[in-house]
DNA sequence: AGTTAGCACTCCATGACGGTGAGTGCTAAC
DNA sequence: GTTAGCACTCACCGTCATGGAGTGCTAACT
């Protein structure tokens, strides 16, 4: 289909799709034939740029606000370009500057993907989001039981990806030192290694059995064992930069202001971005432009995500959200750079 | 001061003034003498209220915003109006239709506040923050460390009002399971009880003058509990509801909504606000005016702030952010009714 | 046949203009 | 002390003319 279309764009159509794009991301106006003709050196007039302008919007790669306005880049202009741009950029990895700042600045995951994201967002004037790290099948490494005060017990669990869970419980009766280490020892032979899934009525009940006077405690720590696996696998989205995108005039009616805003606060629909950004292809940058955006507040913007990993495996996204006309090209570079170190340096963590 | 200023204001002023206040919470316009006898039965004529709203000019409760408009009340006039409304305000406490919601909705203290920061949000229609818990002097009340892996430990610090926080070491060399169980034990001897100020020099040679060959874990372990205890005390504070304030007429201007944005975003600035709530006197409500604002992007809005109480000790701080003409009466009676069923909630925690 | 100059036309943005409505302050009468 | 009346101000709104930037079409040029 698009192949198709790429043929029927002779070289001269192209330069010009380009040249629109281009000065439609300067000025975010609709570009007409005679600045064009101005500003970039095509070699033809005006009257002809304004034929090939005609077979563009025919094609549907722009469109007219009005009549006898300029021409804006539609959303399969967009695509178009940007289909084309992801087969020819050569992937140049350049270092990035704050790429040193984030190496000493984080010791944990989180924090380090909270500056990624805000580093992101301040390098490119755009709002970015970010996924927590999701483990498809997330394993118990180990529970650990502490008592804090009497009838109160603290269960940390420790899980794939060194995630750390703790929860407070509290017991109807105190128990002894010696039984709660003992507890501490079979619980984790019963449970290490073993994802969710893994753990049934089977292995709870051979829990139970093995201390009489420990039942309370065991079902109380696999009801949060259940609980702290369910919080692994929740993904969290975090958004940075939020005003960064009220910049653009685009976003000037208050009214399209808000709805962005309410659709980055509603972190919830992000989900369905991070899912499918996680499970299309290693290493791919995905582009979602304008209406191709499921979200209704998200449909004036556009969004390039892609993956990272952790040993190996894709567990999360980020993603870069702009007005539709934004700068695609050093953008997706930018990402394609920040995310390779940005996998190294979680695999060193 | 303001006793001097109340008694220059007779009956009638106050009348008028409390009409004023309202018609433009209501409207968002400038008042006009004419209006506010059609609206309010004041029993005098348009004529004499002007007079009367002139006296107030001059008195500096309301203002013009050109010559021949209607009145708008100042920061000054609601200052007044605010500050006679604490004294006078019956405190009475209905029950919010929510709480049973709350109550059922959390088993941690993150949660629960987050819950209440997000309902009171939808309830009020303004914007809300909400600050973490923040012990005075906090206390160690327990420290595990934990195996995961080869050469990796996991420090679990358990402090006052049972805020854990957990971190990963990585060690040079393995440890063995019962020099590290001494070690704990130790550790929790010489710690436990101790705040920040309480741990110098000389409880850490003693810890480490204890274990020869565990030099590298005590050093490691104290770092780690400093960082713990700096986190505890670092106020986060969240908001809620950031798009409900941008329904407000006076933040139909993009840069103004930007600017407040950017102030909430920039949650640093929140802190000074959140100290001085818990540091002002107990159950007490405390109200900042347009102008009022320290902060920039907050200088067109009001706050409402009161302190949460855990274990009688105020730990933090709920804030409401509205448009300068929100209305206080209500709006602070929602809180106070709000604050006594939460500081329940937290103490039942 | 492809390219270009010229021309008529469209539409948006801007600024001037006048009328309207809501408001004020002042004065004089009640 | 209160109020009716009046002249005045100012924001707001619709209308209108103007200018600029753009288009599409046609005819002439290479």
């Amino acid at each position: 289909m698009i192949g198709g279309e790429h043929l029927e764009l002779n070289k001269r159509k192209l330069r010009i799709l380009k040249a629109i794009i281009n000065d439609y991301f300067e000025t975010a106006e609709p570009v007409g034939s005679r600045s064009l003709s101005r500003h970039y050196d095509l070699g033809i007039s005006p009257a002809t740029i304004r034929n090939e302008m005609s077979d563009l919007e025919e094609l549907g790669f722009i469109m007219q606000p009005h009549t006898s306005s300029g021409r804006v880049p539609s959303d399969k202009g967009y695509r178009f370009y940007v289909d084309m741009m992801l087969q020819i950029q050569q992937a140049e990895f350049t270092k990035l500057v704050y790429m040193e700042e984030l190496k000493n600045s984080a010791s944990r995951i989180e924090d380090l993907l909270k500056n990624i994201g805000q580093q992101l967002a301040n390098q490119t004037n755009y709002t970015t989001i970010v996924s927590s790290p999701h483990y498809k099948k997330c394993k118990i490494k180990n529970i650990q039981l502490v008592e804090v005060e009497a009838k109160t017990l603290l269960v940390v669990i420790v899980t794939d990806g060194n995630t750390i869970k703790d929860y407070i419980i509290k017991l109807e009766q105190t128990i002894n030192q010696r039984l709660l280490n003992n507890i501490t020892i079979t619980i984790n032979e019963h449970l290490q290694g073993l994802t969710l899934n893994d753990i049934g009525l089977n292995v709870i009940n051979k829990l139970k059995d093995a201390y009489e006077d420990g039942e309370e405690v065991i079902s109380k720590v696999i009801d949060v064992v259940f609980k702290a696996i369910k919080n692994v696998n929740k993904t969290d989205v975090y958004t940075y930069g939020t005003t960064n995108i009220l910049q653009y005039p685009e976003f000037n009616d208050i009214s399209k202001a808000s709805n962005l805003i309410k659709a980055l606060e509603a972190k919830d629909v992000f989900k369905d971005i991070v899912n499918t950004t996680i499970e299309s292809e290693d290493g791919s940058v995905k582009i979602v432009i304008g209406e191709e955006n499921e979200m209704e507040g998200l449909k004036g913007c556009s969004l390039i995500t892609t993956s990272y990993h952790i040993n190996g495996e894709k567990v999360g996204a980020i993603g870069i959200i702009g007005p539709r006309r934004m700068d695609y090209d050093s953008t997706v570079q930018n990402l394609r750079c920040l995310i390779k170190s940005v996998d190294e340096l979680l695999n060193k963590l």
